[in-house]
DNA sequence: TTCGTATACTTGCGTGAGCAAGCAGCAAAT
DNA sequence: ATTTGCTGCTTGCTCACGCAAGTATACGAA
């Protein structure tokens, strides 16, 4: 009988809670989720996007990165300035600290990331990149229908 | 510079959302979530267990088990019977509408599952599999360190 | 100019998740 | 029988997410 254990997805869930778990667990003296570190990041990476731009960056929907940016504001990771040129929108720049943390954890994730993969040869990398390619190119192909449509 | 984009955890989160989405949207008019999807498979695979033991299979907390639980008891899709050997735990069995929608459903989810799959030959999946297996136990190992532990 | 559409962001609602604390019932030791 | 500790479940808090609706601004067309 079929399973959720059979199903990709279902696998996908379980794997991806637990390497951010673990990963959240790195980061709590830091005070930082791993969401939060992947968009201090891209922050830091190029500083004076909007909100859109992060979001896209980031695969997050701009609700979310709003939720998010909120957060980090909070914790006087980052600052928001008004576009002068576009007033619907908002810049973001890292403050020093934001910046420091960011570096800072940086280190952490990047340690964390090699643990993930530490038996991993380089062939056996590049097939698993190119395994998550297919999958999301298929998730993103219209047509799967949502019932019989063979 | 390093970026989100080279984190095995943020593209595992980004791929799992893309396909979770997906199903979500096949499943839509059965409203019915896929993880609500997972947990009614568990549970007509096996009728009779207690939560803790959905929770081990579905691997999922007991808390986020109770309220997808409540969910479907709202919906009418389980029943909940207090075990009389032991008067802490609940005995949860799909109801006549359960089976029915999770037998349904369960057609939606293989045909997505293949779709997410489709162009993957025995091998790939095989080595795929073998990817995940080593990712989750490297997750699951001791001595990641919150930081430096060398 | 003004009208209409598109866009950047926010807010509200419901779901799922982790963690910690609480409650009730079990079970073993005294 | 009482105590002590463990276990099954629930609840509260916070975060992340998707979707839909709302607000303010931008911008092109009339």
């Amino acid at each position: 009988m079929y399973q959720p254990q059979d199903s990709i997805g279902f696998q996908l869930g379980v794997i991806y809670r637990k390497v951010s778990n673990r990963l959240a667990a790195n980061l709590k003296d830091y005070d930082l989720t791993p969401e939060q570190w992947s968009v201090m990041c891209c922050i830091c990476f190029k500083e004076g996007m909007n909100q859109k731009e992060i979001a896209e960056r980031t695969v997050k929907d701009q609700p979310t990165v709003t939720r998010i940016l909120n957060v980090l504001h909070r914790k006087g990771l980052i600052m928001r300035s008004s576009d002068r040129a576009d007033r619907r929108a908002y810049l973001i720049y890292p403050t020093e600290k934001g910046r420091q943390v960011t570096e800072e954890t940086s280190v952490i994730e990047r340690h964390h990331n090699s643990a993930m993969i530490e038996d991993f040869t380089p062939e056996q990398l590049e097939l698993l990149a190119e395994a998550f390619r297919k999958i999301e190119r298929n998730a993103e192909r219209y047509g799967d229908g949502p019932a019989i449509e063979s």
